[in-house]
Order: structure tokens, then sequence, then C-alpha cells
DNA sequence: TGTTTATAAGTTACCGGTAACGTTAAAAAT
DNA sequence: ATTTTTAACGTTACCGGTAACTTATAAACA
């Protein structure tokens, strides 16, 4: 930048005021250094102004289970793209769902003193509480609506479109009941969507069945070979409530396959209003979710928080059970 | 960090030596440092660091069209796993296949003066080229191998891709032969492996009969629509080659709900050995890639590079044509 | 014993911007 | 004509580390 100034005849200060584009300087000088910029090729370093303005930097850290995973990438290019309009730039990590490891990832990433950070579908460790609490920086816990969040959370009720579609099951009059899920071993937000699944149930003092929760990673094909050991262990039922779409379309296609038709001999339901089921003959009944909306929210709701504006805690995002023809 | 050391009863230069673990300080040294370190919760600033030492930063940049495509979220996430393992962070931008908008983040990131970029699925606009060489900085371009790279290229190569396929096609005895796209106006490389396919069709003088490319993004409904309409536009098909395998399945499901037996009546073929396919009830005939080890490769020859060790430019990641039961 | 060498520190200057404050000259108010 | 205000700059110090250099101490060696 000394540069820069040196060559269009002011002080780098002056520069550095054309550059920010706060007040101080005259058309004219802005012209002149402008033109110097391009002349040069002037990249400005933004190490250096984050540094110098004992500020934090334009940085907003974002954590998610997996960059894989279609319905968090959809979040991701939401919340980026939200970011990215407002100057910001978007530090990932996936802490695949263990709070060691988003721990380590919080660690790095606050040595880079970030504006903000989202964080997505996971309780923290004691130590991140504590690491967060003391930092003071804004931070918005998304996927979830948390009612006692470390900052803001902006989320959907998982608990709650368990609930709602336990009690639409059994509106149906279904009484023999299963369950697919996945990441048995990490268990992300499916398992809340369960609890609250089970509860409908109980309240009308009926018990799950049967359960099938793998260990692999949530897909079409876990769908699938999880519907095959449900059904083997457990015989006819009624209906199955599965993790999320992915799943509910593999378990579909286990039925297609071996002659099962849906509804009529099992029902199957979903979550997340994922892409894939536009192609099923039968419209899925699931819960229908804006990643879209999510994102945008959690995003805009950070900023404002950053800049100091007024923001709400908690947002929940709304979510809304879609019945198909496969219940 | 100067409270540490002060706390610890050594110079800030020690301290700083203890917590980069480079040498000139003894166990002693260390663990007095290292218990102020915990007792007063010091985070390190990278930001000082980098700015401080005139190195470029820990920051490394990676551009994907966008962060909801399931496949490059595979190998964003095998990227952001190999470079956390290194001790770099990852600074994502989705480009939408638009080489201006590229060209906007690329300015954006070079000024947090990253160690390296990793470049994908997109031809760049000549100052973004131009930035990149003046800047010295390490490059990767992944997706497609490139033979006249910024810097290194690591990727599939599309062209022979297609090429394989049609040569398959008409192996198979596939003379009306149809291809189903999409990004129309922002076109991906799926317009390279059509090329490819074109390529080999004409090479044996088969012409081809007819195609649908959307303007809407890849996804199983646009596969689905988009036969749709090859289908009622030309007639009847021997074969369809796809974009990738999710518009295949789409296809696939199409016909299914019309009657339309693959590949009795019509043969289709995917790109990608995308994960919905693992639940159909025919082995889909695609192009085997491995997304884990695309991203790998291209972490690691970065990290090469950053730090001086020989690389190769171009790195070819092996694909397979894997026959399957639906051409 | 004196000299060399290695290790463990401390000192100083500096990275490239920005905050805070000081200066100047022109415009506005008295 | 004088004072006050304001816009447009310039100066200086500083942010929190690190590179490069210097110094102190101890061990190794001739």
């Amino acid at each position: 930048m000394a540069e820069v100034a040196k060559a269009a005849g002011v002080s780098k200060m002056t520069a550095s005021r054309v550059l920010r584009d706060v007040s101080g300087f005259s058309e004219e000088t802005r012209d002149k250094v402008m033109r110097e910029v391009e002349r040069l090729g002037y990249v400005p370093n933004r190490i250096a102004a984050a540094f110098g303005s004992e500020q934090t930097s334009t940085i907003i850290g974002v954590s998610v289970p997996f960059l894989s995973s279609a319905i968090f990438g959809s979040v991701l290019d939401s919340i980026n793209g939200a970011l990215a309009k407002f100057g910001y730039q978007t530090m990932i990590g996936a802490h695949e769902n263990s709070a060691e490891t988003e721990e380590v990832w919080i660690k790095n990433i606050l040595s880079w003193r970030p504006a903000g950070l989202i964080l997505s579908c996971h309780s923290h460790s004691a130590t991140t509480r504590e690491l967060l609490k003391a930092h003071g920086i804004p931070v918005v816990e998304i996927w979830n609506l948390n009612t006692s969040p470390i900052d803001m959370s902006v989320g959907f009720n998982h608990f709650d479109c368990g609930y709602e579609m336990g009690e639409y099951m059994l509106g149906r009059g279904h009484k023999r009941i299963g369950y697919v899920g996945a990441d048995a071993e990490t268990p992300g937000l499916g398992a809340l969507r369960r609890k609250g699944f089970v509860s409908a149930l109980k309240n009308a003092s009926v018990e799950l069945t049967s359960e099938e929760i793998l260990n692999d990673k949530s897909g079409f094909y876990a769908g699938f070979y999880a519907t095959e050991n449900l059904l083997n262990r457990s015989g006819v039922l009624d209906a199955i409530y599965y993790q999320d779409d992915n799943m509910a379309i593999g378990g579909i296609f286990y039925c297609q396959s071996r002659g099962i038709s849906v509804p009529e001999d099992v029902g199957i339901a979903g979550w997340g209003s994922m892409e894939a089921a536009s192609i099923l003959p039968k419209r899925l009944t699931t819960t229908v979710v804006s990643t879209q909306a999510l994102g945008k929210t959690a995003a805009d709701a950070l900023i404002a928080r950053v800049r100091g504006e007024p923001q709400e805690d908690l947002v929940i995002t709304p979510t809304r059970l879609a019945p198909g023809n496969t219940v």
C-alpha cells in the first residue's frame, strides 16, 4: 500500500482511507489512488488489516457434520452466499458428529479471531462452551433449535417433527410401527426425531415394535439394508419411520424388490424433503424443511449480532408434515 | 503471549519458540510455559503470526461449483480432512460455474495470502490466470485433468470417460443414441464427457440422434424430466447417455413410470458412481470414479508444493467404465 | 587451561496495515 | 476582518507475533 500511496503522491493513511471507503478524502484523490491500485495490481493484505485494527477479522467459521451430506451442503451454500454478500469469508470444518473433533476445530479457528461462528447439529464439550463464552464471540447454533444456546440458535424442532409424524401414523390406524436410523455411534438429530416419535406413540400407549439403527452413515443403501434387517427380524409391520428421506427411499426400494406394496403392506415416512424423493412414483410422506431458509436466517442473525444490531436469540425455522401417498 | 511469557518468567521469544515447537528451549522451560498457557487459557493469534512471519498463512482456499453438490461435497470432505491433518484451514468458495464469480472470490481470498489454492472444474478468466501467476502461489486445478494448468492439475479425464462410454454403447449394438445433460448456460465438465462421447460415435460414423440439455441444475428430477422431453421429441432410442448417475436414475424412473423396459427398450448409462445407484434393482452402467482419491491426491500435491517438495504437475485420477445391467 | 562448540535463552527491529491525533487550508459564521 | 468550523489530508505509535542477531552458560575438546 505504501507503494501505491507513493505512486499516487499521497500518504499511506490516505490510500488506506480510499481503499476502505471511509471519509476523509476528495474524489480527485480517490481517482489518483484507484488508478495506481489498478496499475500496480495491488491486492490488499487482510491479514495486516485484521492485525492492525485490533478488530476481529472478516472470517466466519462454519462447522457441519460432513461436507458430503447433501442436506448440509445446501445449508452451507446458503450460508456461504449470504456471508459472501456482506464481505465475510467462510472457514469450514467437519466435526463428524464428535465433540472432540469439534473442540479441536474451534481452538484452531479461534486463533484466526473470527468475527463469528456457526455451529451445527452437535452438543458441545464443556471446554468448547467455556472457550466460546470466554471469547464472547457471536455464535449461532443451527439445525436444531436449542433453547439454551451459547449465544443464538436457529433451527428446526426435531422433537416436534418426530412427534407429529408419530401422531400422523397413529391417525392412519397403524399399530405395529418400526423405526430405521443410522449413525448409531455418533447420533445426530435423527435421534431427537426418534425420541419425539416414540413419545407420540407412548401417549397413545403404543410401543415401538422394532427398530434398526445402523452404524453406517445414512444413505439410500443404508435404508435399503436396514429395512431388510428390520423386516426379517420383526415380521410384518404397519409402518416404518425413517431417519431421513434418503433412507426412506432405500426402504421403498427394498419393498419394491421384495414385492411388498407401499403403503398397502407397509407405510413409509421420511424426513427432510430431499431431492431424490421427487422421482418416486408415489409422493413420499415426509416432513418438509427449508435448508435455504435455515442457512440464510442463520447467516443474517450472525451478521446482525456481529454488527451490534438487535437480534433474537432463538429463531425457529418452520417445518411442515407433508402427507404423501406412502403412509 | 507476552502475558504468558511474563507469568512463566521467560521472554516473549522463548514462549513463541515453545508454542511453535521449534528448537531452542529446555524441557523445563516448555513445562513452565505450557502450564501458564493452560492456566491463562491462551489462544494463539494466527493473524499476528501470519503477519509477523512474512510467510503466507496456513489458509488454503478451495473453490467448488456448489457446496450442495453431493459429489463435490465428498471431494471437499476428503480435501478438508487431508488439509486439517497438516494444520491448514480451508476457506471455501462456490463459483457457480461462473468465471466472474470465481474471479471475485479469488481476489478476496488472495487478500488473505493463502498458502495455496484448489480450484475445481472451471476455466478461469484471463485476469484470474494473471493474478495467480503474478502471486506465484501454488494452485491445484482439480476435477478435470488440465494439460496446461496454471500450476498443477489433478483430475479425471472426462473426454476419455465419454469416449469410452460411446464405444461401449456402440459395441452393444446401439445405433439411435441420445444424450441428456443439464446446466446448459454454465456448462461444467459434463459437456466434455459429451464431447468425448460424440467423438466416439463419429469415429463409427454414428450421429447423436437427439439430445436434451436442460437449463436446470443436474439432479434426479432433472433426469426424469429431460428423459420425458427427449423421448417425446425423438421417438424410440436404443440408448441414452446421461451427464451423471443422478440424472440417469431419474431417467430409469421415467422409463419405469411409462412401462419402458431398461435395457431392453432403451439402454441407460450415467457417470460418477453416485450413492443413489446402489438401490436400483439393476446395476447401473456407469463410470466409476473415486472422489476420495481425487481430494486426497489434490491436497497432498498442494501441500508438497507448498513445502517445496518435488511434485508432478499432472496427476490423473483413474476412472473405470463399470458395465452394469442397464445398457 | 584456554578454546571451541552446542544449547538455551534474550534483544531488537520489523511485518503492513489502522487508530488516534495533529496540521493545514478553505469555507462559513460572526 | 476575525474567529470558528470543517474537510482533507499527514504523522506517529502500535497491534502480537517472528526473524535475525546477540549473549550467556555449559559441555567437549585440544
